[in-house]
DNA sequence: TCCCTTTACTTGAACGCTAACTTTAGCGAA
DNA sequence: TTCGCTAAAGTTAGCGTTCAAGTAAAGGGA
């Protein structure tokens, strides 16, 4: 910068100001710096931007599980909206641990990122996480899982939805033993159950315990759970699982036990991952637009990152939306 | 810090020497500013430092397509490696755009990232790309795809010997008539083509131009390729295709054209991605240990940055390895 | 006593840029 | 002529650190 300042004769203000167009520098000067520039290729230190004025043009992704196709497709979503308007995206893995994610964040927020975007793996040591995030004036949007007690700007699906949707769905082709493999402890794992239960409800089906067992997280829990379920008697005859991985999971597990999807035990997961229509038996599944949760938590965290006043949380809900395939189709 | 430094004391250097742990501090100092700084709750502006440092301790991560399993594990890998370290992995996807590539690696060694790992999409405007970025200095590690005329570090597996093993394995389990969805113009998808050739040359099999169809990326083109190879007459008994997503679509479209997997139609993959075992017929495949490309990457990269002068390039070829599965099944 | 060494700390200066003023030149109006 | 105005530039200071060099005080050997 100083060289092209010195090679045009002109303080290195001028330059400055016209890197950036700003307003009070001639067409003319303007043109001969650009032209300057390309010829020693130089590019701005963003570092040393950044030090003055005080942002990095970096936002943060914080996520529990990159492998799993969802957080991939949000992470898209959220670059194809934020690289446009100039920013970075960090991406940092917590694989669903909370300290690793609390350290994360504050490795994140040391750095300066000017935002974040979290999908929390929750249940943390230092409950207050969030509010020390507000403290120290980082923008922040949470997506796909809500956390309890923080009021923050959120983008996910209404998780009761998702649970009552799959849940109906089952009944109306047919299903009345309908047994839940469940997800981890979070937003979207308690309100996916809270809506199996309302949907069994509405419906007059009893719930029954035993029915619930737990396939925390991928498709080996899928697996492992599914054979729990099958050892039941009576054995269930449609199964609601947490998500894709983990219903890819529990289709293995039943196809090896040699029953057949859907004839005699029917499968539905959540999330519409990539892959789900290529599964042994098509997977049926509630979509959750994931690219578009990504983009649109990008958008708000924009905003907020553009006011200079932390604005008033939003909260977007987007609509779940049922994907008939193959392993939940009525039976004869 | 200036507080730290006041409320003790001592010089602002005193501070900033204690809490790198330098070496001429005492040890009861050194207690006093770590105490103050955990009160103030204080953390050191990354941006100032690295100002001075020139160190920023990013690293950039730039892959073709966060979709595909694959890169995604591959980029668990490198987290997993440099998180420790200190480093923390900016990733940017270029959706196979060379374009999207080019900017993408101008934007981060604008950001002065320490090193990068690269896939790349190749086929670049600028051929002089990767020439541009060993003048900036900035070190980098190419991983699976290599790029042509230019002599860096590599880590990937030896694509030619991942479409001999598995064209030959498809040869050992009785078919003869053994077409190939072949792969982008990139080196592994060149790479695994002559690795198709060379298999059937050895034994003898004559290369049917019209048996080797463009599937490009993704489950889709599979699918289509698929639908193309089975309009052949003879029809293929045996497809190597050029990855998993790919080799997915080619069982989607063989199943509805009312073949049976394996017995009339063989197909095998390449990438192992996670969720094979759980397609339709549980796919064949040459498992690259792609985990283990990011982790070897981050390492060389590592000892990159951490080196003052250039290192010679390194070359490392992890060897391919065999899975069967269902979907390649010698046939009665 | 003198000088040298070691330990523990301090002093500018610099990293590359920008925000917020200040200056200069040119021009038209009073 | 003098004033004020505007466009286009220049000046100064500072962002939060670290580097390289310096200093003061304590210890130790001849």
């Amino acid at each position: 910068m100083k060289d092209i300042a010195q090679d045009l004769g002109v303080s290195l203000m001028t330059v400055s100001k016209a890197l950036r167009s700003h307003s009070d520098i001639s067409e003319e000067t303007r043109r001969r710096v650009l032209k300057r520039m390309r010829e020693l290729n130089y590019q701005p230190d963003w570092i040393a931007r950044s030090m003055v004025t005080g942002r990095t043009f970096l936002v943060g992704l914080v996520l529990p599980d990159l492998m799993h196709s969802f957080f991939a497709e949000v992470a898209m979503g959220v670059a194809r909206k934020l690289q446009p308007l100039g920013y970075q995206v960090v991406i940092a893995n917590t694989e669903e641990d909370p300290d690793i994610e609390q350290r994360n964040l504050q490795v994140l927020t040391a750095r300066k990122v000017d935002g974040l975007i979290i999908a929390s793996a929750q249940r943390h040591r230092d409950p207050d996480l969030f509010k020390a995030l507000e403290r120290g004036g980082t923008p922040y949007v949470l997506i796909d899982r809500m956390v309890a007690g923080v009021d923050a700007n959120y983008v996910g699906v209404k998780d009761e939805d998702v649970g009552a949707i799959a849940t109906e769905h089952l009944i109306a082709q047919g299903a009345r033993r309908i047994a839940h493999i469940r997800g981890p402890a979070v937003s979207t794992g308690r309100g996916r159950m809270r809506g199996y239960r309302r949907a069994l409800e509405r419906r007059g089906l009893k719930i029954r315990p035993e029915y619930i067992v737990s396939g925390e997280w991928g498709d080996l829990g899928g697996y492992q759970a599914m054979i729990q379920l099958l050892k039941l008697n009576p054995r269930p005859d449609a199964v609601f699982c947490y998500n894709d991985p983990v219903a890819a999971g529990a289709i293995k597990a039943a196809l090896e036990a040699g029953l057949k999807v859907p004839e005699e035990i029917a499968i539905i997961g959540a999330g519409n991952v990539h892959y789900s229509d290529l599964l042994r038996v098509p997977l049926s599944t509630v979509d959750q637009s994931s690219t578009l949760i990504g983009e649109r938590a990008a958008e708000i965290l924009a905003e907020c990152m553009d006011a200079k006043k932390p604005l008033k949380p939003k909260r977007i809900l987007i609509p779940p939306r049922l994907v008939i395939r193959d392993s939940s189709r009525r039976r004869e």
